[in-house]
DNA sequence: TTGCTTGCAAAGTTTTTGCAGGCGC
DNA sequence: GCGCCTGCAAAAACTTTGCAAGCAA
């Protein structure tokens, strides 16, 4: 958990009710939401609110280094908030996007180097099929 | 490789020299093209060619399953013909895609089913770093 | 007060859709 | 000849940008 507070003065952007309510509404949630999601879920809230500062606030959120973006296949990205690198089980049904466990991860650094000459940076690893929910609910 | 013109016909389609020059350009390509990438390539081959035919012609190439969609966080899709699974190494400078060889290849389905209940359909690799050439032409 | 931020609106990109003429079969 | 296809243009969907007023510091 970050201080956005502290984190947004010490890279010298203001702290702004709209950049709190966004960081919060990300750490509380885990369904990965696109733009849209965050702006629907902040209008109650922020009436007067605009998709713009949305945008704009995932561009320093990018740029501090707390948000990492994934695209599942959608026409638009999903935001979560940076973390260790997981996997991404991705619902060919409902279009749930969730996190999966990763404690038996495999290190694919080192092959990358030797195989392919390739500095790894970051990885994505999506996982595409039918979720638990969508399965139970599966009509037979 | 596919015979597209036996496989279009074989699902209805109509066999048309865009579409077959479509194909031909993804079965000769590495470097997973976008579909402004296809369109730029075949004009000199159709002048009049529109990028509308490029998309109708992967939706088409979707449906019958010879056309994977990847997106790797660019703006746009890119698209290769579809193989065996295998991760894709994405260059942060230069943009390249290309594909890894995946023979020590794990398989996750048995472990996403006992731990998260979910069925593995497809999955996306994605490796993000440097490539050789960048790497090899860096300036130091 | 200073100047970064916001919200609005317009513009930019990528992809989709509708339609009339054209071509595969 | 029939009906699917193409190319064009318009539209749709998502994201970015410009600007004037507002708020953080």
């Amino acid at each position: 958990m970050v201080d956005i507070t502290f984190l947004l003065r010490k890279y010298g952007y203001k702290v702004t009710p709209q950049r709190v309510a966004i960081y919060e509404m990300l750490a509380s949630t885990r369904v990965h939401p696109s733009a849209e999601m965050l702006f629907q879920t902040l209008l109650p809230q922020f009436p007067a609110m605009s998709l713009a500062t949305v945008y704009k606030t995932m561009d320093i959120f990018k740029t501090v280094g707390i948000v990492t973006v994934i695209n599942v296949g959608e026409e638009s990205f999903r935001y979560e908030l940076t973390t260790d690198h997981h996997p991404h089980l991705v619902c060919i049904r409902c279009r749930s996007v969730e996190d999966a466990i990763w404690s038996e991860g495999v290190d694919y650094k080192p092959w990358l180097l030797r195989q392919f000459d390739f500095i790894l940076h970051t990885q994505q690893l999506f996982f595409y099929g039918i979720c638990k929910i969508c399965n139970d609910t599966e009509v037979r």
